[in-house]
DNA sequence: CGAAAAAGTTAGGCAATCCAAACTACTCGG
DNA sequence: CCGAGTAGTTTGGATTGCCTAACTTTTTCG
C-alpha cells in the first residue's frame, strides 16, 4: 500500500463512497489528478479488492477498503489531537501536517498515541476517531445553517479546511461548544448566534455556517 | 528532495562523508542499492549541490549538504526522544520508526517537539541531537573496547543497530551511565564491567564493546 | 610489472504514477 | 429521440528510482 493508495482511499471514504457510489470526477477534483489517471489507479485499488468499480457508473469501497480508510483517519485524527493537546498547534493548523503523518504511522505508534493522548473520542474540530479495528459511530449531517431561530444547540464538527478553521478560530468558537440561534439575516446573510453564557452577538457567515454540524 | 535522496544524504553523514570521501560501496552497502543504483543518485545530488563526486574517488558533502543531513539527525533523534520519554517505547525499537517519520516532519513540527521535549541534548541512545541550524559538536571516538582495566568511565553513545541495542537493554545498560572496567577477556571474550555503586560484574561481548562510545 | 580482483560507471529495462489527448458512453434539452 | 456537452476510459509518453549486466578504472599482490 503506497501513501497514494491510501489518499485515494481516503477521499473516496470521506466522498461518502461507504455507503454511495462516488464519481470519478470528484476523486479528480478531490485530489487534483487527472481523471485518466484516476481511472488506472482504481482499476488497481478494485483489483486488490479494496474498490468496487463499475464502468460509468462510479466507485464505493468494499468493506475492506472502508476498514482501512478509517484506521487512516483515525491515524491522521490521532495526530491532529497530539499537535493540538500537546505541541500547542492552533486548530487551524493541524490539518497538512497530518495528512503527511498519517501515511507513515504503524498500528503500534498508533496505539501508543492513542493511550498517550489518553483516547480521545473526538479530534479538534470534532470529527470522531474511528477506534482500531475501524468501526466508527454515526454522525450528524445536520447544519447550523438549518438550525431555527431561537433553538440552543451543540457545535459538533467543523469541516477540515483551513479557511474555515481560521475563520472559526477568530470566532472563537469550538466543537462541543453550546450556542444558541438568533436570527438568520436574509440574502444568504450571517447566521447570529451567541455562546452559551454570554449575551454577545457572534454572526457566522453563510457559506461557514453550512459547515459546521450540530447536534 | 525525497525521501531517498535524504536517505542517501543521511548515511553519506553517517559515514563521516562532512570530513571525509565516502566511497560508492559504502552507501550500496548501508542502503542495500546496487551499486549502479548509488552512481545514477549521487549525480543528481551533485547537480543539486549537495554532495561532490569525484569519479572513482568517492563522495563527500557539501556543507548544504551537510547541514542538510543534520536536520535529518535531528528529526530522527527528536523523535526517538519522544517515543522513549512520551510513549514509553524502548530504546531498541524507536529507530526504524523514527527512521520513516524524520521524512516527514517540517522545521515548525521539530521545532514544536524540540520545545515540547524540553530541548533535549541526546537521543535515548546517546547521540548528540544537532541544534535547529544543522551544528553538532564532536562526538567522543573512544571504545569501551579500548578502555584500561581499572578505569572509570562514561558510556556516551551506542550504535543505533536493533539487535546491539536489544542486548544492552537485557543488560540494563543506558548511555551517560558510569561504569568501572574490571578486566578484558581473552581471544575476543567479553569485557568485565560494573556499575557505578553496584558490585554486580556484566559481562559486555566483545563485539557490543566495540558499539559503545565512552567520554 | 602486470594480471586478477575489486570498485565504480554506463547502458538497457522495469514498475509505479503522473499527464495530455483521443476516444467512448451516458444524459439532457429541444 | 437525437445531438451536444459532460463524464469516463484508453492510449502513449514522461519521470523517478530501482535492478542486472557489461564495461572501465583502480588496487593489490605474486
Amino acid at each position: 500500500m503506497t501513501p497514494m493508495k491510501e489518499d485515494y482511499l481516503k477521499i473516496i471514504f470521506e466522498l461518502g463512497g461507504s455507503h454511495k457510489k462516488v464519481s470519478n470526477k470528484e476523486i479528480s477534483l478531490g485530489l487534483g489528478i487527472a481523471a485518466g489517471s484516476v481511472t488506472e489507479m482504481i482499476s488497481k485499488l478494485a483489483d486488490e479488492g479494496l474498490v468496487v468499480h463499475e464502468p460509468y457508473a462510479g466507485i464505493s469501497l468494499t468493506a475492506k477498503g472502508q476498514k482501512y480508510a478509517a484506521e487512516l483517519v483515525r491515524k491522521h485524527r490521532l495526530w491532529e489531537t497530539f499537535l493540538v493537546d500537546k505541541l500547542n498547534y492552533n486548530f487551524a493548523d493541524v490539518h497538512s501536517e497530518a495528512e503527511i503523518l498519517e501515511h507513515q504511522t504503524s498500528d503500534r505508534l498508533a496505539t501508543a498515541l492513542d493511550d498517550y493522548l489518553q483516547h480521545p473520542k473526538h479530534c479538534p474540530h470534532g470529527g470522531v476517531i474511528p477506534s482500531a479495528n475501524g468501526k466508527f459511530p454515526d454522525v450528524s449531517h445536520r447544519l447550523l445553517a438549518d438550525a431555527e431561530d431561537g433553538e440552543e444547540v451543540e457545535l459538533e464538527r467543523f469541516l477540515d479546511n483551513h479557511e474555515l478553521l481560521t475563520y472559526l478560530e477568530e470566532l472563537q468558537l469550538r466543537p462541543s461548544e453550546t450556542v444558541k440561534v438568533i436570527r438568520h439575516e436574509p440574502f444568504e446573510g450571517p447566521i447570529v448566534i451567541e455562546k452559551d453564557g454570554s449575551d454577545k452577538k457572534i454572526n457566522v457567515s453563510y457559506k461557514a455556517a453550512h459547515n459546521i454540524f450540530i447536534k
